[in-house]
DNA sequence: TATTGTTATACTCTATAACTATA
DNA sequence: TATAGTTATAGAGTATAACAATA
């Protein structure tokens, strides 16, 4: 028989505060037509423009799945493929005006789904908070 | 044009580490065959039995999407459909010694898997934010 | 030859709607 | 009538393998 330890608490605090997280952006991004992956794909794209491959692997997945992906918002007018100058057999996909326009109401729809996860954290242990998980990140 | 506050930091946060966290379990549970709902089902069976439509419920998924998740996770040995004695309707779906062992060697890889993530904080910090999440979560 | 991306195929996850059996 | 669950159907997400075009 097993004693729980500070390891094992943390690790269960950890999946369930990622489960939680991922249960609101998953019906944020469904209010909005979208999957989790395409809001990432939008997130990712706002500020570069990124080839079918890098996008793929920037996300984990394989390049097969990268065109089915950019082909469903592509037929939404979200993002735009653009052929590489440089290299004839690549692909750049980029965020149309409608994309930035999703991807810019999404962020708002993400705080106001994130924030009230945090109800129970006065500001100052949610300040902590922030500072810990960059940490971490970084 | 907007300033980057506090809030928007927190959230960004909270979404990064949700996003790094489910990689490492959708990894992890790729790794054993599974998917993350898989491995949240197994989660869930191993100290409860539920009917199927309790278990949607808590997953928030549909009572058919469900029938479908525990048809395969069945078909692999791992859980199996018991008649409710109270209630001729209903199906109670319970673990089998299969399932718990893979549930425990699961709990096991979770633990490999997520205390990486951590490895930029000290013991004192991954405590304090264990203490902070759990208190989010409560 | 190696790389970029697509296509073909197959399976899982998911929802909606219609249905069966039981309460 | 209402509830528990299944089936049928459809679409998205995902991977693997084979392929075409370009480097």
């Amino acid at each position: 028989m097993q004693e729980t330890t500070e390891d094992d608490r943390l690790v269960d605090a950890l999946g369930h505060a990622a489960f939680r997280t991922m249960g609101a952006l998953t019906d944020l991004a469904a209010d909005a037509g979208l999957s989790l992956t395409q809001l990432r794909v939008l997130a990712i794209l706002r500020d570069r423009r990124l080839r079918i491959g890098d996008l793929a692997e920037y996300l984990g997945l394989e390049k097969s799945t990268m065109t089915g992906l950019v082909a469903r918002a592509s037929a939404k007018g979200l993002l735009a493929r653009e052929p590489d100058p440089d290299d004839a057999r690549a692909v750049e996909v980029v965020l149309t005006e409608a994309g930035h326009e999703v991807a810019r109401s999404l962020e708002a729809a993400m705080r106001d789904a994130l924030l009230p996860l945090t109800v129970r954290l006065p500001a100052a242990k949610r300040r902590e908070l922030r500072v810990l998980l960059e940490r971490m990140l970084r």
